[in-house]
DNA sequence: ATCCATTCCTGTACGC
DNA sequence: TGCGTACAGGAATGGA
């Protein structure tokens, strides 16, 4: 999916083009996502002003005047477009093969909400209660907040047996890094991720927690990573992905890496947890 | 408590 | 061109 990078740039573009605006019309094509869509939502989000866009974790938070959130979780295919009335001009919605939810806001611009895979998730809360709700009530650490510190990861990891890759992966330890950006954290901190997570020493924890904010701010600045699906609320891809360090790099050189690859092998791609890892072998150790 | 494989669903790339 | 297979950015689940 998109993870954090792209959540955040697609966060912010919606931040910028919907609150304020109210909700003219809105349809909802299926109720077939990860979890059922419970509730009626095209006459809920109908007539309703948006106040707030913001992110938490990987999903995206909608605030509505009428004291709901529109939750939505773009999974690993979802995608969110926002077109202007003028690109549309005279033209009636056409709903493509994956559109699932279809808003039309008051100076005319739409958002659709588009999702092949359809692992992504969408859900209308009361406001209130939103972090007493399941998906979010578990989530860890933001790891771009100050207070994200290897002191918070080194206490999340004590005694895990796990790898740090995959540690790194669970939401419940820190959120919004996915398999792109915990091998390109581990990389950047020259930690092998194949070592159990609790016996990785605080210093090198330190320097993990650094390259996670480094990476993922990086990426926001590139507009995040663009490999298939993922577009920017405009449609425009990220560009982040032409700087990855091992990300789907496997037998190439890393870069400064001072070895040959035709003899290193360079970059290996290893499976965990069902998911590919790219590491380099001579920086991570 | 922790960890692992499996599952949801569809699209695409690749080898034959 | 067509077919089968493997794999893809996430995260919940059940069983070990």
């Amino acid at each position: 999916m998109p993870e954090l990078p792209e959540v955040e740039t697609i966060v912010r573009a919606l931040a910028r083009r919907l609150v304020k605006k109210r909700i003219k019309q809105a349809a909802l094509f299926t109720t077939r996502l990860r979890l059922p869509v419970t509730g009626n939502l095209s006459r809920q989000l109908a007539e309703k002003r948006i106040i707030a866009v913001v992110r938490r974790a990987k999903y995206i938070l909608i605030h509505l005047d009428s004291g709901r959130t529109l939750v939505i979780h773009l999974g690993m295919t979802g995608s969110i477009r926002i077109r202007d009335r003028s690109t549309q001009a005279g033209k009636l919605f056409a709903r493509a093969r994956h559109d699932h939810l279809w808003l039309q806001l008051d100076d005319g611009s739409e958002m659709v909400f588009s999702d092949p895979r359809r692992f992504g998730l969408l859900a209308l809360l009361e406001t209130e209660n939103l972090e007493l709700w399941a998906p979010l009530a578990t989530l860890g650490p933001e790891p771009l907040e100050r207070k994200f510190t290897a002191a918070t990861l080194h206490e999340r990891l004590a005694g895990r047996k796990v790898s740090i890759k995959q540690a790194l992966m669970n939401q419940e330890i820190v959120v919004g890094v996915g398999n792109i950006y915990a091998s390109e954290a581990l990389f950047l901190a020259g930690i092998k991720p194949t070592m159990a997570a609790g016996r990785i020493s605080s210093e090198r924890l330190a320097l993990l927690v650094k390259s996670i904010k480094k990476v993922l701010r990086a990426s926001i600045s590139a507009g995040g990573s663009t490999l298939k699906d993922y577009r920017q609320a405009n449609g425009e891809t990220g560009f982040f992905q032409s700087r990855f360090s091992v990300y789907d790099r496997a037998g190439q050189r890393c870069p400064g890496c001072c070895c040959d690859p035709e003899k290193s092998g360079g970059i290996q791609r290893i499976v965990q947890g069902g998911r590919s890892t790219f590491y380099c072998p001579v920086r991570q150790r």
